[in-house]
DNA sequence: TGCCCGATTAACT
DNA sequence: GTTAATCGGGCAA
C-alpha cells in the first residue's frame, strides 16, 4: 500500500516540492491519477497571484502549507494549487496534468470525453474531471476528500519554461514526468 | 464605477 | 493559427 503524503511534505521551498510531486498520485473523493506535470509559483515571482500582496482571493496562499488553493481562470476554468513553504511565504504549486488511474468512468462523464489522454491533461481539464471548484478552496490536502500518495518507484523528471503566462515566462519552473503521454504540452528537447 | 486582462480550453479557419 | 467564452482582481478616475 502506498504511503500517504502528510502536510509537512509541503513545508519546504516550492522549488523542492514541485519536482517531488511528479509521480505521486492525487485522489479527490477516490477519483484522480498520477501527477505528471506541475508549475512552481514563488511569491517573489511576478506571475504569482501572491506577488501583489494578500487579497480575499489569494488568502489561502498566505496561510499554512499543505492546503488547496483553487481559483477561477479566464472566467471559465478552475485551477488547483498546493500551498508550500512556511506559513506566510505565499508560494504554491499549480497542478497541470494527471495520468488518469482511478475511476476513469466518472471522469469521462464529467468531461463528456472518451479519450483518456485528454481527460486530465491541463489545469482546467483536471479540475473538471475531479469536480474541483471554489468549494474546495482552503481544504487540507492530507484529509478526505483529498488524498495524496507517495510514488512507489523512481521517476525521471524534466524541467522547462512555464505555460500560458506573460510575466517571467522564461523561468524554468515547470516540471514533468519524462516521456509521459499525459502532459498538457510536450517539453522542449534537452539541448 | 468602469475597463482591461489573465497560471485556459475548444471550436473554428 | 485564430478567437470566443466569461468572471473577478487590480488599477485608474
Amino acid at each position: 500500500m502506498p504511503r500517504l503524503i502528510r502536510r509537512a511534505f509541503f513545508s519546504r521551498s516550492v522549488h523542492e516540492v514541485a519536482p517531488d510531486l511528479i509521480g505521486t498520485t492525487l485522489l479527490f473523493a477516490g477519483v484522480g491519477g498520477r501527477i505528471v506535470e506541475v508549475e512552481a509559483y514563488h511569491h517573489t515571482d511576478p506571475a504569482a497571484h501572491s506577488f501583489r500582496g494578500e487579497t480575499p482571493r489569494n488568502a489561502v496562499m498566505f496561510g499554512p502549507p499543505g492546503y488547496a488553493y483553487v481559483y477561477r481562470s479566464y472566467g471559465i476554468h478552475w485551477c488547483l494549487n498546493f500551498v508550500c513553504e512556511p506559513k506566510g511565504s505565499a508560494s504554491a504549486v499549480l497542478i497541470r496534468a494527471l495520468e488518469p488511474t482511478a475511476d476513469l468512468g466518472i471522469m469521462r462523464r464529467r468531461r463528456r470525453l472518451s479519450e483518456t489522454r485528454l481527460l486530465c491533461s491541463g489545469p482546467g481539464r483536471l479540475c473538471q474531471a475531479l469536480a474541483i471548484t471554489r468549494a474546495q478552496n482552503s481544504l487540507a490536502l492530507d484529509e478526505p476528500p483529498f488524498a495524496l500518495f507517495a510514488r512507489t518507484e523512481p521517476v525521471d523528471i524534466v524541467a522547462g519554461p512555464r505555460i500560458g503566462i506573460t510575466k517571467a515566462a522564461a523561468l524554468p519552473w515547470r516540471y514533468g514526468l519524462k516521456g509521459s503521454r499525459f502532459l498538457s504540452k510536450p517539453f522542449a528537447p534537452a539541448t
